[in-house]
DNA sequence: AACGCTCCTAGTAAAGAGATAGGGATAAGA
DNA sequence: TCTTATCCCTATCTCTTTACTAGGAGCGTT
């Protein structure tokens, strides 16, 4: 039960979009640098965020990414569950024909709840919070 | 960012033990039957339940296993965060030690905070919410 | 035309998840 | 006392996922 880098690499990108490119492009390679994480992993981690329009790139000399609205307006769970690739903790919730007992599960709709209260938390915070430390 | 099988496996064999055996001893065979878990595996996911005393055992025949207390004592996020192997999302939550930007980071503090809802969420509940259908 | 950046597709090594396998220890019952 | 049923312990194994690395094509600025 473990977030994966993707997730937290890619909120740390967000971040970084959010101090230093409100303004200009910022080139992957200087987050790179900023963060400590490898540019071309980055290059994957960032192309999601792109199509779900949390930024905005220009290619060729001088492009680069910056975010497609303010900080305030970026809600970080949002960002985990397109990296972690859903809101659940368990392939069940949504998809219950994984399992032929979910319809009598007697755990099913705690973890369906669980994963609840945890986005709930996620979405009550958005980047600016991050930055401005106040969650 | 999913519950592990361990975890769902082993909720669900305390669920068993506490409907089939508040008085008598339960053999892993007949919850490995109900619950459709292989015994050898019921049998690696059970060692940790046992000793953190969760449950009881019988060794020969006739013998098995059953809950230590009852139903109600028993805390559903409790059995989770022992089989997960910890009440965190992130390594960096008790060890920072995993991570040389840990001290400054804007992130961590919200995966600790996140992970707290979370658990404090199960820790809510008991096995009999659970078998009472009330969370 | 050259350069710098995004963008796309593969590949790959290590770790973890999710089991399976074999056999020893113990105790009840015939 | 022998057999059988059960817990108990350790090892192994396969599959998937994670976390990257690599190479180069496309695009736009200078």
């Amino acid at each position: 039960m473990k977030l994966s880098t993707r997730s937290r690499y890619g909120t740390r990108l967000m971040i970084d979009l959010a101090r230093h490119g409100l303004d200009k492009f910022v080139q992957l390679k200087d987050v790179s640098m900023r963060q400590g994480i490898s540019l071309k992993y980055l290059e994957q981690i960032v192309i999601p965020l792109k199509r779900a329009k949390y930024l905005v790139s220009a290619r060729g000399a001088g492009g680069g990414y910056k975010l497609s609205r303010a900080p305030e307006a970026i809600i970080v769970g949002e960002i985990v569950a397109l990296l972690e690739g859903g809101k659940n903790i368990t392939q069940c919730s949504t998809k219950p024909q994984v399992c032929d007992r979910a319809s009598s599960c007697l755990t099913r709709s705690l973890w369906i709840d669980a994963a609840e209260v945890l986005f709930a938390k996620l979405n009550s915070v958005t980047l600016s919070d991050l930055i401005e430390n106040k969650e």
